[in-house]
This record gives C-alpha cells, sequence and structure tokens, in this order.
DNA sequence: GTGGTCTAGACCACA
DNA sequence: GTGGTCTAGACCACG
C-alpha cells in the first residue's frame, strides 16, 4: 500500500491519510476484505504519530469505508454500493458550486470541467480493468 | 451586496466571506470595476471581526479578483480572461481529483457529477443573462 | 441453538454471546434444565476463540442465568423469579435515564418509546404462546 | 453546570460527559444558546484531560447537540426538533430489545418498565416547566 | 482565548 | 497484537 503525505501541507495530515485511502479504494487497490496496516506500523512508516493515523481510520469507518475487526484488525468494507443519496448530492453540490464558481471565473468551460471529470473516471476505471 | 455567512459553520468565515464574493463576480453581480464594501462596513455589517474581512480581501487580491486603490478604495477586476492556464488546470485536477474519488466510492457515474456541473454552469449564465 | 454475532460490530463478542443467550432465555427458547452447548463446540461453530465464550458463560452465572455442573456440563437455570429487586429497579432506572434523556432530546415522546417497550414484550410473549 | 464523572467506571470518561451534557439538555438546565465551559476549563474542573473533554465535545457536536463557534465558544443547539426518525426508531429498538429481555427475565413486567419511563419523563417535564 | 492538530508515551480490553 | 482510552504538553488557526 503506497501513501503519500505532505507533512508541510495545510491539510491536515489525517485528512490526507483518508484521502489518500479513499483514492486506494477508488482505483480498486484496496478491495473489500483487504487488510489495512495496523494504525502503529503505518504511523511508522510515515513518520508520523499514531493518533494522527488513528483519527483518520476512525473518520474512514464513520464514513463506512473501513470496519475494526478485533481478530483481524481494520478491514476494507469496498465501495458502498447505492449511496448516491439525496443528501449526500446536496453535499456535493456545495463542495462543487464554490469550485466552479472559482474556475468559471478563471475562464474554464463547463467542458473544461467535465473533460476532466471524465480523465479521472477513466483513471479509476482502467485501474479496476486491469 | 448580499452576503451570508455562517458563523456555526467549520469553513473559517474569512474563507466564507471570499467563496461569496468570488460567487458574486460568478453569477455577474459583481462586474470589473464594482466596488466593493470597505472593510469596516463589511465586518460591521456582518457582525463579525474587521481582520477577518480584511483577510478576505488580501486573499481575493493575491488571486487577481480584486484590486486596493487609494483613490477608489476596493475595486472588482472581474472575471479574468485567458487564465484557463495549465498550472490553474492541474490546481483544479488535483482538488476534482479528491472529490471525484470520494462520490465515485459513494457510487455517483460520472454523469451525476457532470450534470451537477451543468446545472451550476445553468445558474451561472442564466444570472449573467438577466 | 441460533446465536448471531456481528464480529464487525463495536459491541464486544462476549457481550454480544450473553445478550444472545439472555435473549434466548426471554423468548423461551432455552428453558430450565435446558443444556448450553460446550464452550468448545460453540467458539468452533461461530469460529471464535475459546476464551471468549468463556468469559460471555461467566458472567451469565455471575448473573444467575446459567449454572455449571459436572456431570451434566452447562444448564439453564431459567427466568429468575421474584427478582423485581429494589436494586435492581434503581439500575434499570440508571440504564433507561441515559436512553430516555437522549431520545427525549431527539423528540421521542413517552408515548413512543413505551410503544417499543410494548412491542417488545409482544414479541417475547408470543415467542412463549407458540 | 454541574456535572459528575467516576473516574473508576468501566464506561469511558468522555462518554460519561456527553451523557451529562445531554442530560443537562434533556432536564432543560442547558438551553439553546446556552456556552458551554471551555474544554481547558471544563478539563480542569474535573481534574482530567483536556482531550477527553474534546473528545466528548466532539462527539456532541456529530449528534447536533452543540456547535463550535470561533467568537462564542461552544454553544448549545438545544434539543432537536422533528428528529424522531424511523432509523433512529429501530436503534432504539435496538438498544431496548437489550434491556427489555434482560430485565424481562429478571421477572419485571412491561408495566414496570414503563413506569420507569414515566418517572424519568415527569422529571424532565417538571424540570422545564419549573 | 477558543478549538484544532500533532507528538510522545502509558495502560487496558478484546480476541 | 489490535484498537481504545487517557495523560501531558506543544504549537497553530481563527477571530
Amino acid at each position: 500500500m503506497f501513501i503519500k503525505i505532505d507533512i508541510n501541507s495545510d491539510v491536515p495530515i489525517y485528512i490526507q491519510i483518508k484521502n489518500e485511502i479513499v483514492g486506494l479504494i477508488a482505483k480498486g487497490e484496496l478491495k473489500e476484505g483487504d487488510k489495512l496496516p495496523p494504525v502503529r506500523k503505518l504511523a511508522a512508516d510515515l513518520g508520523i504519530n499514531l493518533h494522527t493515523v488513528n483519527k483518520a481510520y476512525n473518520i474512514l469507518r464513520q464514513e463506512g469505508f473501513i470496519s475494526f475487526n478485533k481478530k483481524k484488525g481494520t478491514i476494507v468494507l469496498g465501495r458502498n454500493i447505492n449511496k448516491a443519496s439525496e443528501s449526500e448530492k446536496e453535499k456535493l453540490k456545495g463542495i462543487l458550486r464554490t469550485v466552479v464558481s472559482e474556475y468559471y471565473c478563471k475562464n474554464f468551460s463547463r467542458e473544461d470541467i467535465k473533460e476532466i471529470v471524465d480523465q479521472l473516471y477513466d483513471e479509476l476505471e482502467n485501474k479496476i480493468l486491469v
């Protein structure tokens, strides 16, 4: 498992870890049933404190991506089926509204943005096909 | 000028102000040459600290949306023409990568996301037509 | 005897086992004199550690639900008659106080809660009638 | 604000704090807009670490009871209107199922339990009337 | 002056 | 050996 963090980023480390792991799940590099490294090991590998990793794992659990299993440690629950709910959609719209407003001002057309979205989906789906 | 902030949000107020003003520029409610309210006035209107508004204005200037002018005060530079640069595109792609990964895991299709982008662009462009 | 445990639950497995067995006694599916499966067998059936089952059985014995008997193994003592003591009542009140406070805040009326209690009693008593 | 914790309880301290504060909101001793003590102050008053209080506050925020406000600190949002949702009802039923099973075995009738629920509601509602 | 983040290090419950 | 809890103490972002 390859997780990269930028210790100097203004994005909190535990958020970076969360995002990286969600990214790995999206790309299919982490699949349902896969084990995540123990908090202590990942913390040691990344050279950070175990509590920081712990916080990331707990958020991932809250969001339904992973589960703690006393016997097996931390396991991936996989992509969540049937979660495209209305409330999630509204949340996403709120996020995109800010992004779209800013990049609309920077002269990006709707096609520019949709092309990037397509590229990102292509990346994800090709990974799975391999 | 109507700016709404949510004092209880976990988004910092100065970021909210920045986003709101960018949103107004995107919608065309603030156009090139328009004056922004003085820092003190906006702070008073919103019931917040003067430094908070100042911080938002400084970011907006750094990003090229506004300009400080001793005679005229703070003025809007408007939508920036020809800024859809390669570096901005990479920055946007980085932002969208995190968003797309997460919502791909939540079972949103590329069409779901592109539809939202379209809706947001429609909102912006209709405002301008008015 | 059907015991279901959820290995991913945050409720410890030994507590789940205890609760399940108490539930079976309540429903009348386990009656006074019935034999519980040997620790090793239940552990094997559930695919868990022997010590975990042992811990559950020990708690059940402490609370007076079962008894260890060298000849007959582990036997159910059944529903305990005349145990609605004042101290148990206070203990129950303490438990319910936390629950009621929380769900009162979540806008549940006393009738809402009492209706659920009735449903649960109906479930238990119908099982016995069968 | 009077919060009592039992440092020797097997209930985690942060859960005790959460429960106590929910209890105060239920009793009406904490109302919408009221300020909660700063984490450091409450921690000092209780003789515990600030992180423990912090954890309790964060859970309360997640559950919608309080909000962090950079200007005013931590404020109570009050009893949550319209939250008697179906999913909450199922969660409550799960909690009560375990309780009811156990106390049914201990010879508590449905009336015994419903009487306690009534007493607890009386306590809460009388507090509000005062 | 508030909560947020991060570190360092301890002991415990569970399986 | 896993994550959970708690402590102690530091610096930072925000307002």
